[in-house]
DNA sequence: CCTGGCACTCAATGGTCACGAGTGCCAGAT
DNA sequence: ATCTGGCACTCGTGACCATTGAGTGCCAGG
């Protein structure tokens, strides 16, 4: 068990740290912060904490660096989420406010929250199976051939082509439409399937083989979709991670490009709760080096898609980790009045 | 004007400073190319090569290394495209075969030229107004409330929310939609705007406000879409730019992010022949020690759109070139056959 | 349990020096 | 005229070394 004096040793050195990039000793420790105990004393704190492993010394005679456990610890126990500022605030209505369309809230979240934490944004597109139908269309481009548009409540619009096995009238063609719609609108895309089931079989015998192969690119669309589809931004401010450039940066890069890397990422991240991942808790070893701090967002009370950031691990969380709830919060509040 | 045996001594630096990233000496040169005269000569040559502007040194009693006008006449008079390795053209089929729709053509597309040419790839996707329409889809959402869709010959999907001034009749929004399609399907999207002008005036009154609403919406998109999507991919190839990292690989990130200057850099390319600006031939200054190749692609002879890379300036232009051109002569293809 | 003192470690800084790749120029060969 | 070999010169690079100073661990005393 750690004294309250240490955790207190243990939050200025974050501080410090996150600050100057450089490691910190017990001196300048004891200058900077009021803790009323003399450098000795600190020396041996960081000992302690060096012994837990919440510190460390990148080699010796040099200062104190926080671990991830440090960082952890830091995190759940000492620091609170700090509360944007009024500018900042206006900042997050006047970016968001006056977007058109999906696509462009998407991509003016990515660069707000890019702005807002000088970190890499992340955000991932409101996810199909999480959202409900608004509506259901089935355009005929050609005698037999059929596009399925499908529209979510969050204003994501899906289309795919669909090769009839016989040509289709415009009547059963609408039909298929009507009952279609009147089963799913409104309902979760994750429930469509159930829905729909037994459609075929109310169809007359010289359609059902239509109304399948539509049904089943539409399932198909179902799934193909749930790997998601997001947008990433701020990549230029990785260039302020360190010293050691390529290393650093190569995995980073890396890995933000491998979509699949980073929906897995932001999919391990709780759907309502903010969470924050740093250095070797991030499964990909390209990130190793990285915190995510990732939140939920959706229109209603529930989470239909994710955003965050990516940093260093030596960045400041209160600020980042407000900035992330804010921001989604506000996307949510956007995507709930489209 | 240089004669024959210069222009050769300055492929030679060209390839070799490609090669190895190192001032090339005249020694070196003599050496590893055999142009049939001593490294004395060769050094004369290069005083002339530098007094014309074309190669420079780092320093004194260093080698030379190319400048921007040294490269240009390079690609202009030295080098030809590079033809792809059958492997290499076999890996663009299996790549872009089995894209399921635009979004997946494009996104596939960004990340071969990125791999084949291991450069930062830029694919804009296919322009509205120079694609043809497929289709318009009016849908009812709400009373007053429409749904536009525009598809293109391209697989391209647009979709606006249209808030009429009054409630739409399904007959009014069904006849609307059926002469909206017979003036302007397979017709180019600039056309549009003329095509639909008189259309309001041979409705009844009623519908009229509707009508010129959505057309109005219909328009409007066409004039904001004219700003193109695009999408990056790549950008890892970046760190192995130069050993000066950060000040070398900011600007270009930041420019990367800057969808705008992108926009405006493929805009310069020619639609049809493939074009290579070099260095300070870029008028965005953050991307002034970078070379940009880009071609315009499309379904039909005509261009479309534009793809190409972003790379240091010493590139293997003649590969890069090839692997461009590749690329979009097959993206063309596809894009014809969907 | 805290503090001041002390000896120790070691990265970083900066200066010196030798090395060598590369240059420009010139006189002589072709 | 043009190419070549030779020669003196430049200057960045890397090795070596001494100095400096921030930071540490430990210990004896308050």
């Amino acid at each position: 068990m750690l004294s309250e004096r240490r955790l207190e040793v243990l939050r200025a050195i974050v501080q410090d740290y996150v600050g100057t990039e450089e490691p910190v000793g017990s001196k300048a420790l004891t200058e900077r912060h009021r803790l009323g105990v003399s450098p000795a004393t600190v020396r041996n704190d960081m000992a302690a904490l060096e012994e837990e492993g919440y510190i460390a010394q990148p080699h010796t005679s040099a200062g104190r660096i926080p671990t991830d456990k440090g960082y952890r610890l830091f995190v759940d126990r000492l620091a609170g989420v700090k509360p944007l500022s009024t500018p900042e605030r206006r900042a997050i209505h006047n970016f968001l406010d006056g977007a058109v369309d999906l696509d462009d809230v998407v991509a003016r979240t990515v660069r707000l929250l890019a702005q807002l934490t000088r970190q890499v944004a992340v955000v991932q597109y409101p996810s199909l199976t999480r959202s409900t139908v608004r509506h259901v269309e089935l355009l005929s481009l050609a005698p037999a051939r059929v596009m399925l548009v499908l529209i979510t409540d969050t204003g994501r619009v899906e289309q795919r082509m669909v090769d009839c096995p016989a040509p289709v009238g415009e009547n059963a063609l609408a039909d298929l439409r009507a009952r279609l719609n009147s089963r799913v609108v409104g309902r979760r895309f994750a429930d469509v399937p159930q829905l729909v089931q037994d459609l075929p079989e109310s169809f007359e015998k010289d359609d059902r083989g239509t109304v399948s192969t539509v049904l089943s690119i539409l399932l198909e669309t179902l799934v193909e979709e749930t790997e998601e589809r997001l947008m990433i931004g701020g990549t230029a401010n990785l260039t302020r991670f360190g010293h050691d450039f390529p290393l650093t940066i190569r995995p980073v890069l890396e890995a933000l490009e491998e979509q699949v890397v980073l929906l897995k990422l932001l999919g391990e991240a709780k759907d309502s709760e903010m969470t924050v991942r740093i250095g070797h808790e991030n499964a990909h070893e390209g990130l190793n080096s990285t915190s995510v701090v990732a939140v939920g967002y959706g229109s209603g009370g529930e989470a239909v898609a994710k955003l965050g950031v990516v940093g260093p691990t030596r960045m400041d969380y209160p600020g980042t980790m407000g900035a992330v709830r804010a921001v989604a919060r506000y996307v949510g509040q956007i995507l709930a009045e489209s």
